[in-house]
Parts: C-alpha cells; structure tokens; sequence
DNA sequence: TTGCAAATCACTGCAAACACTGATATACTC
DNA sequence: GAGTATATCAGTGTTTGCAGTGATTTGCAA
C-alpha cells in the first residue's frame, strides 16, 4: 500500500483467484498513477470494502462465488455510481462484453491480455472513456451505426425471428438438414439463415456459431 | 530475481494468463527459501527455459495455448526426471487432479486457493510428497483401498488421457483439422479417436459430441 | 509370452457443411 | 413509391466430417 498523493486514482481489486488478485495489485500498485487501496475474494466483502474507501474504480472477476461480477457491477453502480467498474473475464467476451457494459461496467478486457492492456484498460475506464477489444468495439460500432435505439440489447437480439429460431435448433445440436426439416424449408433456407448470422454476431466458422449458441442457451 | 543463495530452491512458473504469472512469481519471490528462476507463457518457451535453468520446481498451468499442461507435465518428467511439477488450475480438481498425477505431476492445486496453500504445495512437493486438497486426497485413499472409484464417477473418466485432451479442444470449438495441427497428428488419428469417443459416451454424431463437451466443459 | 488397449496413420467413398453468386416475394418504413 | 429487411430457394464447387476396413507400434498385465 502506497500513501494516496494528489495525482494517484485509487483502485480496488475484486476477485476469488488470490492469485489473480495479488497480481493485479501489485501491477497496479508499482503505477505511479495508480494505486490500490484494497482488495476483497467476494461481493460481499467488496461491498463493504467500496463503503470504506470509495475507491475511483473497481476491477472485478466475472466469476465469483456468491454472485456474478455482473450482478455486483449492477450493484455498485446503483448504490456508488461515481465509481468506475472494469469487468475482468478469462471468458470469451463475445458472450459477456455486451452484458457487462450493460450492467454499467466501463469496460471489459480478458485474463488472457497482456499487463500493459490492463492499464491501459484502467486508465480509459478513469477517464470515462469506454475499453473493450478492438473487434467488439467495432462490433459495437456497427450496431449503433445500424440502429437497434436504445432499450434492451444483446448481440442475439439482433437476430430476427426465424434466425433466432434456427440459433435455437442449432444450440440444441441440431444439424442443418435437421432443422431444415423441422422447420419444413429447404437446406439452403437454412444455410442462408445461418451465414447472416455469422455476419451479425462477427463469427466465422459454423462450429463457433454452434458453440456460441450452446452456451448462450445454457446461461441466459 | 533474488541471488541464488544454498538454502534457496528455484521454481519456474508457466501460466499464459500474465497476472497470474505475475502474481505467483512475486508470492514466491518474496519466500526466504523459494526463488523465481524464470516464466514462460506457454509450453515451447517452457521446455526451452528448462534447459536453460533447470529448476527444481515447475508451477504449471493446465490450460495453456499451444498444448495442454499435462502433456507438458509429461514431457518434463521424462526429459528432466529430477524437476519436480505443480499443476495449478482453475478447474474442479475432480476433474483434472487425477490425471495430473498420472501425468507424473507431484501435486495438483486450484488458483481458488489462498496464496499460503499454494506456498505449502510447492514445498510439499519439492520434499517429494503428493500435495492435493484433503477431499481429494480421501477420495484417492477409497480408490487405493477398495478397487472401485470413491465418489461419482463421471462417463468421460473413461476417455483415455489423449481421448480427453481431443475433448477439450473441441469443447472450445476446434474443428477436427484444427485439433490435428495443435496436437501435431494426423487428422485420421483425431478420427479415430472422436470416432472411440462416440462409442464409449454412446454418441451418435460429432455436433452432438461438441455439444456434450461443450457442456461438460462449461460446468462438471 | 501372449494378449489387450491405446495411439498412430493410410485409403476409399459418401454425405454434409460452407462459400459465392445469384433470384423472388413479402412486408414494413420513410 | 422507393428503399430495406426478411424469408425463401437454386446452382456450382470446395472443404470437411464420418464410415468402414485395416495396419503398425507401444506398453502393460495376466
């Protein structure tokens, strides 16, 4: 712990890997800009910890032990919303970028990025600037470029109906013939189907697309 | 990097997640009678820094990028027999506990656990124990007294250990080509053993196999 | 030693998926 | 009424997956 001059952002950590989040600290803490203020292992005990030292932003674990880290960033931003949040995932962020930002987090970077991505990440998040990958931002940009105003909004609402219904079939392991046949059209209706909505969810390979919708349809 | 005095024994850490790197190294820096020698991201650069170090002990991570952190286990401990290995892993240890040990590990530990519990695996392991987490190290007694497995036992316990390493990697979307390139094999040796695979779980088609392994991977 | 299980790979051929380039009809919006 | 999104389908060709049959090597165990 550092003493917290002027020009210093203090920062909490929030994650049940001790691992993780020692490093973190340590990684933020030896920022000249930076420095950590505390560090809890769950929701609860991070709750009680932003009441005591309010810090400027909270990096948090999407997978934690009591709650989701997106049911705490819900939190933390209704109860502190002058605190900064930085969604932290080791989780593909085509499933849980999009959630994050919506529960108010600031930003949203995975386990797998390199250090100086971390920071880079916190300090854009400080300064009230969104962070997330560069193919999700432009993912994101599409979107609003293209509509879809305000409201409820998750990368599978941008399906239309009938895609969404064959997203279905194919989370439940459906092949193409099959759900062509379920659905009473030809294999190509299908196939096109499927190819548009690689395009809308930025997925190359039909594999990844099935894998997308097995565990969007497991989580919700 | 600490002088490498008599009483210190070196350790090497391999995690592709840089906080974790980070972090392990400096909890075991800063151990009177542990030294950080070197980090690797993957197993390439490992097996390499090995050479270099030679250490007494390796901290490995299950799940890195290039290949899995048992078949580097494996490699280790017939390329350099006399260095001991931790695996560390952020999954069940139902799961991966057993096969790390087979693999030739010394010890299995979750990164769920506080910091101390790893320190003490890394010595238990360097005085040539098995460190695993007292549930697991009752449910190994049962299987060693009785013949008959101690707990639940889950169908994939059937999969062989290259069987399984197939299963993860299309659990994460591979396609058949893809895990054949990674595990440097044939793509009719991935076949045959998806196609054994199917057999033993009773599965007719591969989207129904990536399907069950995606789900069996996302929670055991 | 014999035998079995695991891991490796080859060859063949069919079926399915995917890529690309279209076309048509409907419906809703501006 | 023009434009856009949706839903439907066709043709053509390449790539991939899967089935079947069979072979080799290794290691372990009866």
């Amino acid at each position: 712990m550092k003493h917290n001059t002027h020009a210093e952002k203090s920062v909490m950590v929030v994650d049940d890997h001790p691992l993780v989040c020692q490093g973190l600290a340590q990684l933020i803490d030896q920022e000249n800009d930076l420095a950590v203020c505390c560090q809890a292992p769950d929701a609860a005990t991070a709750l009680e910890a932003v009441e005591r030292c309010s810090p400027d932003l909270i990096v948090v674990d999407i997978s934690l032990k009591d709650i989701s880290g997106l049911e705490l960033t819900r939190v933390i931003k209704e109860r502190f919303p002058d605190t900064s949040v930085l969604v932290l995932s080791m989780h593909d962020e085509l499933l849980y970028a999009e959630r994050a930002l919506k529960a108010g987090a600031g930003g949203y970077i995975m386990k797998q990025e390199p250090p100086e991505m971390v920071l880079e990440a916190i300090r854009t998040v400080l300064d009230g600037d969104v962070f997330v990958s560069k193919s999700m931002a432009s993912r994101l940009m599409k979107k609003a470029v293209h509509g879809t105003p305000g409201g409820e909004s998750s990368v599978v609402d941008s399906l239309s109906d009938r895609e969404f219904e064959v997203f279905q079939l194919i989370g439940q392991g459906l092949g193409t013939r099959d759900i062509a046949g379920k659905l009473c059209v030809s294999v190509k209706t299908v196939e096109s189907h499927q190819a548009n909505m690689r395009q809308k969810l930025n997925i190359k390979t039909g594999r990844e697309l099935a894998r997308f919708a097995i565990m969007w349809l497991q989580k919700g």
